[in-house]
Parts: C-alpha cells; structure tokens; sequence
DNA sequence: TATTTTTTTTAGATTTGTCTAAATTTAAAT
DNA sequence: ATTTAAATTTAGACAAATCTAAAAAAAATA
C-alpha cells in the first residue's frame, strides 16, 4: 500500500504523540500539524477506513499494528537522510530537519536500501534518536534527562526531545550537541535550574525546561 | 515563488519536448505527461496567469525567459540527483530515472547547492546530458547520433537521447553506456543498420532506430 | 470550397485535503 | 446535579488537479 504525503504526516505525527501518551487526542495532533481540529477529524476517518489506527469517537485513537509499522519505516527515512545531510552534505544538524520532513516521503524502498549501505548502516541520526531497522525495529535507550541526574556526575549527551530551531540555536550557544561531555556541578531547588560544565567552556547555567529536554547516558 | 510538483511537472515537460520543436502542441504534452488534453489546458491557463508560458488559444505554447529558468532549475535538481544516485548509492544508470524525479521536487536551494559540492560539480549526468548551472546556464553539446558516424571512426558514447526502460535495457545487452568506446564497422544501405564493434565485446548489429538514439564524440 | 477528421477547449463532475461555523459530546466547575 | 466551558464532530464550502463528454476551432481531404 501506498499512502500520501499528508496520510504520511499524520501517521508520523500520531507515533511521535504516542511517545509521550498512549492515546492522542483531535486537539494535540492538530496542534501538532498546524492544523485544525476538524481536518484531523476528517484524515482520522480516512485512516481507520484504512485500518490503520483504532479509533472512537471522542475518545482519542491510536496507532494499530500495522499503522506502527508503517510510521517506524518513515521515520527510519526520516532519520536516515538527516544522517545523510549532516555527515555527507556537512550541514548543520540544527538545520536538517525541515528537508529531511521532505525527503523522506520519496517512496522507493530500493532507494533507502543503498542510502543504508551507503551511509554504513548508521544507529542514530544527529539528534541521537535512533534509526529503526528494516523490519521497524527500534532501540530503546534508556532516557535520562539533565533534570534527573545527581550533582557531579560525567555525562554525555545522547539526544535532545525539543527540536524546535529555538531550542536548537540554544543549544548551540551553549556548545551542547550529541555527543558533548559535561557535568553538573550544582542543582538550584528555587527553580530546578542547574549548573553545567561543558569540558572546554565555562560553566553556565540553564532552566529546568531546557534540562527536560536534553538527555544523556553515563560516559 | 514556490510551484507545485504538478505545475514543475508541466513546466519540465515542456522544456523537453521544446528540446524538438520550438512550439508545443496540447496534446503532445498531454501524450508525454500521460494525461488527458482538457487537464493540459486547465494547467497552461494556470501557468499562463502565473507569467511562465506564452499561450495562445489553439495556436500552442512555450516557456517564456522566466519559465526556461525555472525549468533548467529542475533539470539541473533531476540530474545532480541522478549523478548520486548512480556515483554515489551505486545504482545502475537505467534505474534512476523514476526516483529522481521525485527528488526533484525537493525544494531547498541550500540542499542543491550542497549536494553539488558533495558530488564535486559533475557537468553531466549518467545518461551524458549536461547538468545546468546554478544561473540556468547549460552546455550545448553537439550531437553526432552513431546514424550519421562515418565507418571505421572510433567513436564514445556521450549521450543517450530515448531513456525508456525499453531503450536502455537494450543498450545494457549491447554493453553500451555513456563513455563505451566504439567502432562503426559498416553501414548496411538496405535499412540503414549499422554493424559496431564495442571494445572487448563481438561485433553486433543494431537498427537504425536505435543508432539515432545514440549520440557520440570522436574519441 | 465544402466536408470530414483531428485537435483543442469548455462545461460540469470528482477526489483529496483543507477550512469555518454550528452542533454535539465530554469534562470541569459551581 | 446543573451549569458552564472545552474538546470534538458534522455540515457545508473551497481550491487544486484531474476526468468525461460535448462544443468549438483548425487542419486535412475530397
């Protein structure tokens, strides 16, 4: 079966919402689209015709089996093509996203076959999400947050959940990407805001909200 | 301004066959896009509005100045894609086609311009036709077809004119590809097929239909 | 030149994806 | 338990791109 470019962006954007909460509501996935409630109504329709979500009236919908799958394998695209345009095409990884958003609805299974092989079978895109397999199959990484880690501890950043260009460009200032070492030195209990050391920067501080959304792993 | 995949399609479609013939018919058009004469004129009444073609009711059309510009840009998009698609994934030449008319449509002048780096500025694609520069600026390059090459000349293969799967499926079981060095070893009046020597290859016999579609330079 | 054939255009319908405004259902608050 | 507020769905409209069938124009033929 072969699904349209906005079937496809609303299979993608209902698996990213089930991250977070198992049943996505019309409001959060219009929300999530740019859209409007009654257009998300009209597509929902569309894809349970198609047996793609379980869906009822009123009471939100998710993602069945296959329409799992079919998410896993556009953002397997998705991924794989950020990895292309940052480590071939040397951009930056903050600016990847919007292209890789077009790329990854060229619909030809030969063709993310070779970019695979090409790219050396890569785990991770530069965000440090992971790259589903083939059979959409993806790894789940042990997510700890900046906000949950204890004073002193080395870390090194694994991905980051926010990818909105704000949080990006601030990311940047504060020379923070995947795979950057650094340390808490410090907790405020006032307002969960924290102090880092990034190795080679001077220490600085950042909120609770950025910390939520920068995740890291145990050197 | 920003064009639909449909309208680039119309666009690209008329650069082509303005390749052969200065002014283009509706339903050659419609016969190359494989769709229906009444949606050929709908369209040219949108891209006339928009200033790209002149059209003139029943008398046919063209692109206008702004109209070739922007149909060099989609060349040029179609045929760097082509070069990585075969340079770079390694596919064969005769399969690219299709997916790189769906790359095409990605619309980021800075992925364009990084993919050109990338690849190291080819001037031609895999199928030997010249890839337009960033200002529309494109090569022309004299074509000899192997119809009109006199006996016994040594001869490359720079470009292949018909690229139907049929044509090029053909061309690999003669080993023919852009670069092949050849030999006409005699031209046979009866029906204008020609006998040719491809290095390392038996001589073979090819119809005059296929020797003008394929066009060469002397070594 | 008159007639037939071919090509092109128009008129009206269809599909996909979207929207606004109104109606309905669910959740929250008094 | 009502009432109010919020979320969701329906109804109806619209734009883009396509189609079929019929009308109009141009080209070919007798």
């Amino acid at each position: 079966m072969n699904y349209s470019v906005s079937e496809e962006n609303y299979i993608k954007s209902i698996y990213h919402l089930q991250q977070q909460t198992a049943t996505v509501t019309t409001n959060s996935l219009a929300n999530e689209l740019r859209t409007k409630p009654a257009s998300v109504t009209d597509m929902l329709k569309k894809l349970q015709t198609k047996q793609l979500v379980e869906y009822e009236k009123y009471r939100g919908f998710k993602l069945n089996t296959t329409g799992n799958k079919i998410a896993l394998g556009i953002v397997r695209r998705h991924r794989l093509w950020e990895f292309f345009l940052v480590n071939k095409l040397g951009f930056e990884w903050d600016k990847v996203h919007d292209i890789a958003e077009e790329l990854e609805h060229v619909s030809s299974p030969e063709l993310i076959k070779k970019l695979d092989i090409f790219l050396n079978f890569p785990q991770t895109d530069p965000h440090g999400d992971p790259i589903p397999d083939t059979n959409g199959k993806i790894a789940v990484i042990k997510q700890l947050s900046l906000a949950e880690i204890a004073a002193k501890k080395n870390v090194v950043v694994s991905s980051v959940s926010n990818q909105s260009p704000e949080m990006l460009e601030m990311l940047k200032h504060y020379h923070i990407g995947i795979g950057t070492s650094l340390k808490v030195n410090k907790q405020f209990a006032f307002d969960g805001s924290i102090e880092i050391k990034v190795v080679q920067q001077a220490p600085c501080i950042i909120s609770e909200q950025v910390a939520k959304n920068i995740f890291v792993h145990h050197d």
